[in-house]
DNA sequence: GCCCATTATGTCGTATTACGATATTTCTCA
DNA sequence: TGAGAAATATCGTAATACGACATAATGGGC
C-alpha cells in the first residue's frame, strides 16, 4: 500500500503546535499587559476594534461580527466597559435601534499605551510567525 | 511642538486591530472544528502539544509552560481529557513525581482531522497574514 | 542516612464570561 | 397600518482558569 499523500508526519505536528504556541505566546502577553491596564482580553479586542474602524462606525453588530461573538454577548460587554467609564453609546440618526459605541477619552489614553506595547510585541515575534508560516509551503 | 515619532496614527490602530482580527478568525474556526470533535480549545491545543513532541517529554509542567498556564490547571485538564477516554499517564522512571501523558489511539484519530483540517485552514489565511505582518515594519 | 526546602502535581471553592432562550424596541414594506 | 424582521438587551446556566491550599517525591548539606 502507498503512503497517504495527505497524512501528517511529525514535522507537521510539530509545525502545528509551535504556530498554535507563539499565538499563544502573543496572546498570553497580550491578556498580561490588559490585565495591568484592567481589562479584560476581550474588552480590550473591543476597544481596539472600535479605534480601528471611523468613528460612528462601531455598532453592537459590528462588533459581534469583527469578534465573532453573539451579539448579545457585546451587548454586555459593552455594558461592562461603560461601568468602566471607557464606552459611550447612542442611537445613530437613521436607525434608533442601533447603539453606536466611541471611546471615552480614558479609554483612549489606555488603548494607547496598550497599543504602543503590542505593536513593538509584534514586531518582536514577526520573524518568528514568518518563519513558521513558511512551515506549512 | 514636534510630533511625537511614536505616536500612533489610525492606519496602526487599523492594523492591529486587522491583526487581532485575523487571529480571532484562525481561533474562531479552531474552536468550531475542536467542538465538531467534541473537544475545548485547549483540550485540542493539549492534545496538539503532546503530540508535536517525542513521546516521554509531555509532563503537566511542559504543557503548562508549552500553553501558558498553571501546573493545577493543567492537571485539571489532563483529568477531564483522561475522562473522555483521550489521554493516559504513568509517572517516568526517574522521578515519580512526574506525569508523563500520552495520546490513546481514539485522541490520534481526533488529532488526525483535525490538523488536517488546521492545515488547510493556515495555508488560507498565510497571505493574509503576511500582508498584515508586513504593515509593522 | 536524615532533614527540610524545593519541585511536581492534585483538590476545592470562586469569579469571569459567553452562550441559549427569550424579551423589547424600532424599522420596513406590502 | 400591521406583520415580520432586525438590532439590542436581560436572565439563568455552564465551562474553565485561577488562588489558596494540600500531598507526594526529590536531593543537597551535614
Amino acid at each position: 500500500m502507498s503512503k497517504d499523500p495527505a497524512a501528517l508526519d511529525d514535522a507537521d505536528y510539530a509545525a502545528l503546535a509551535d504556530f498554535r504556541a507563539t499565538i499563544r505566546i502573543f496572546l498570553a502577553f497580550s491578556e498580561g499587559e490588559a490585565a495591568k491596564a484592567g481589562l479584560s482580553p476581550r474588552q480590550h479586542q473591543a476597544l481596539l476594534a472600535i479605534r480601528g474602524v471611523p468613528r460612528g462606525e462601531a455598532t453592537v453588530g459590528y462588533l459581534a461580527q469583527r469578534l465573532i461573538l453573539r451579539p448579545h454577548t457585546v451587548s454586555e460587554l459593552a455594558k461592562r466597559l461603560s461601568a468602566l467609564g471607557l464606552l459611550a453609546g447612542e442611537a445613530p440618526q437613521g436607525d434608533r435601534r442601533k447603539l453606536v459605541l466611541h471611546l471615552t477619552p480614558k479609554a483612549e489614553n489606555l488603548l494607547r499605551a496598550l497599543s504602543a506595547a503590542h505593536q513593538q510585541e509584534i514586531r518582536r515575534i514577526k520573524p518568528l510567525l514568518s518563519d513558521l508560516l513558511d512551515r506549512f509551503g
